[in-house]
DNA sequence: AGAAAATGAACGAACGTTCATCTACAATGA
DNA sequence: TCATTGTAGATGAACGTTCGTTCATTTTCT
């Protein structure tokens, strides 16, 4: 009763999971470079470890075991989707057209990024927990909620036509997808920017009504 | 010199040849049906031998290995492109449009029918060697080639837009994928046979000369 | 000094692969 | 027709390795 211990505690408390932020942090990290490098299966433990340049033992001080290591990098691709999608179509102003091209960009950029990563969710979604899986599809259909809105919205307004909206949603997610499954086939003769613009001209050409081609000739493109 | 031992040595290698062939094709089948479910990591050789009701040691005498093993699995669903997509392009007729409507929709059945070993060619070719990576690489390359031809006449012949070839074609094939790769989201609410209407009707929107849109009706739909 | 963080040798389980052994069967000779 | 023999086919216990995980011990920090 001198003293306040839990005055003193708190920043303690602070600080300790300051520490512990930045350690999981770094584990994951590790573990985001390797398994996207070689496949969560084909990584270990020891690997891991060394890669963050810490011992094998103190990664189950920060994860539960292997299959925790591979879900938290995997959410953490899938919130970068979360966070930066939303932002891009916002600042893309107030033209679904132009909101639309903005999340497909925003979408193949985030993949880009994070392009190994994203081929993970397909290459190792058997080698999780039934609970795991769940938590990645649920996580996966949310992150295409931005474009179904927009598209909805768009259709509504007409200013787009009149299409499946589940569909060509699902479809965009896939092309922008398609950037880091079949990168090895593009990357010989696209960059980045190229295979979004012309994905954004392909796609608007079958979703821009004629009648309003000429607003959007800087998204679609001398063809189409 | 009396008789001739090449006369009745011959019948004698074709069916050891032949009995080979079916353990072989039993072997395989086993393998896909267990890869296909939980992926090829997570199959054990014990446990291909089980299904296929052999022991371990016979499938030595089949396949170099396990990845000699995972890699026919795989040719064997590549190989199944290249004999019905042609198939069915021929079937179709001269007109391009129906001839991609056809070619569309039998790589979809083709990966339906294999829809989870359609998926290890994404899952797994991170445990290939090189060489067996390149080797589906080139495949997968080849079975878009139908595609391509088809694009490529259609464009030429002007009854198709003068899109890129090399593009939609890649992400009509990414689409036939998209059956396999998102079926737990489809599943919910589409068969094999609503996914390629509405898939063929969508890519057809952005393909087909707005003048020739009423010659297909049967493909375009309603919407579009 | 005491608590929290970090270590890494050790353990048990699982796996791919091998190989000595056994089996089934067709060819041979009587 | 029937025993014999040679061979390709098939077996599965055993081996060596790797890996995920644990925990007694040490280090670091307050």
């Amino acid at each position: 009763m001198s003293s306040t211990p839990l005055a003193e505690k708190d920043p303690h408390e602070a600080a300790r999971l300051t520490r512990a932020q930045r350690r999981s942090e770094q584990l994951l990290g590790a573990a985001a470079r390797l398994m996207e490098r070689d496949g969560s299966q084909a990584v270990s433990m020891q690997a891991v470890a060394e890669e963050a340049g810490v011992s094998v033992g103190l990664i189950y001080r920060y994860f539960g075991g292997k299959e925790d290591l591979l879900l938290a990098v995997i959410v953490d691709v899938l919130e970068a989707f979360a966070e930066r999608v939303p932002q891009a179509v916002e600042a893309a102003g107030g033209d679904p057209v132009e909101r639309l091209a903005a999340a497909f960009r925003a979408y193949c950029e985030v993949i880009d990024q994070h392009r190994h990563a994203a081929v993970l969710t397909y290459r190792e979604s058997k080698s999780l927990s039934e609970e795991g899986r769940r938590r990645i599809m649920e996580m996966e259909v949310a992150t295409s909620e931005p474009l179904r809105t927009i598209l909805r919205e768009g259709v509504e307004a007409g200013e787009l036509l009149d299409v499946d909206v589940d569909l060509v949603s699902y479809d965009l997610l896939l092309l922008a997808h398609g950037w880091a499954l079949k990168h090895w086939y593009f990357e010989r003769t696209l960059v980045l920017d190229d295979y979004v613009a012309r994905q954004t001209a392909l796609a608007l050409s079958a979703l821009v009504p004629p009648r309003r081609r000429r607003s959007y000739r800087h998204l679609l493109g001398q063809a189409g």
